[in-house]
DNA sequence: GTCTATAAGCAGATAGAC
DNA sequence: GTCTATCTGCTTATAGAC
């Protein structure tokens, strides 16, 4: 493999993968080198700081993606609803139906924690806040539309570890599914 | 430190801090020999297959912890509501008011995951059906009963990853002390 | 049951050729 | 922009003294 030209983007969805399945320790030099096809060296031309870089190309790309896939469908034209459905969707696409565990889990342990906690508090906050903002609008009282935005955040994470845990391919989608009722049934 | 003979349940309590600040592939052994005061060679005498046995030992003592603080409870004596408070006592002592990640969620990433997955889907399995048990002694009809105990074991998975990864302490505390409610309401 | 010493391998990271 | 070669330190794991 000489000079393959892999787009950056498409190097950090690979790199993605990686530490998705892996987690951030167990995200090696070695699988991240294998995953995108690049030696170690190359990636080090790529991300100078080495894995440090790597996971916060990858952090930044996804909040980039759920903040297409997600935040800006909440706040774009349309009923509340609908904006609601097309997020589930977006959420759906962005956790292949809850197959791909959470980037917001495993940076949150050991070493990455400390580096990433601030880009991590500020991704939920922003999705909280785009989700209770959706909720005023359809004519929930504030407060209500706080506690239901946190509510909904805390499901789709935890949907997200229990289908791994339990191995069951139903539960996320099962639980996006629910969600529009759930948050704005008054 | 010569003889401490430090009693494995107090051994297996530090293990258990380490694996869950740190996740599987980033508790060493350095790490956890300091946690314990013992040498890695005593580790190893106690835990002959290393890091893979201690693994195992802490998520056995997790089991049977949750077990005692949660499951017997809610199958004990007293009503559904009084033994469903109960159980969220436990919950909160066992997550320490969610300060504590779950080793469900770090056991499931990577390496770990294959190794434990049995476990872990036994675990959840047996939760979900105790709290669907006393749904339905409640007065639910089973299939909600089922749902809703879904629904609150996914709650608190996700309460856990939200809290840590927010740095809110009182994120967790709120989701268990609504969940009675939440669960028993008809 | 604990310790010291050590092995063998892999981790992240760098230098320099092409 | 990629490669090969290399380095240092840390990883898991073992042998054997006390």
């Amino acid at each position: 493999m000489a000079h393959p030209q892999l787009p950056r983007d498409e190097v950090i969805d690979r790199l993605t993968a990686v530490f998705r399945r892996e987690g951030y320790e167990g995200a090696s030099l070695a699988l991240l080198s294998e995953a995108t096809g690049l030696g170690r060296s190359s990636l080090y031309h790529h991300f100078p700081r080495g894995k440090d870089d790597m996971a916060e190309a990858v952090m930044l790309a996804a909040r980039d993606k759920i903040t297409a896939l997600v935040v800006e469908r909440l706040s774009g034209p349309g009923s509340p609803r609908k904006r609601l459905e097309a997020a589930v969707r977006g959420w759906d696409e962005f956790y292949q139906s809850g197959q791909l565990s959470c980037l917001t889990e495993l940076f949150s342990v050991g070493n990455a924690k400390q580096r990433f906690q601030d880009l991590l508090l500020g991704g939920i906050t922003k999705l909280r806040a785009a989700i209770a903002a959706l909720l005023v609008e359809a004519g929930l009282p504030p407060e209500k539309a706080e506690k239901r935005a946190l509510d909904a955040v805390v499901a789709i994470q935890g949907g997200l570890v229990v289908a791994r845990a339990s191995g069951d391919r139903s539960i996320f989608p099962s639980i996006l599914a629910e969600l529009p009722d759930r948050l704005l049934n008054p």
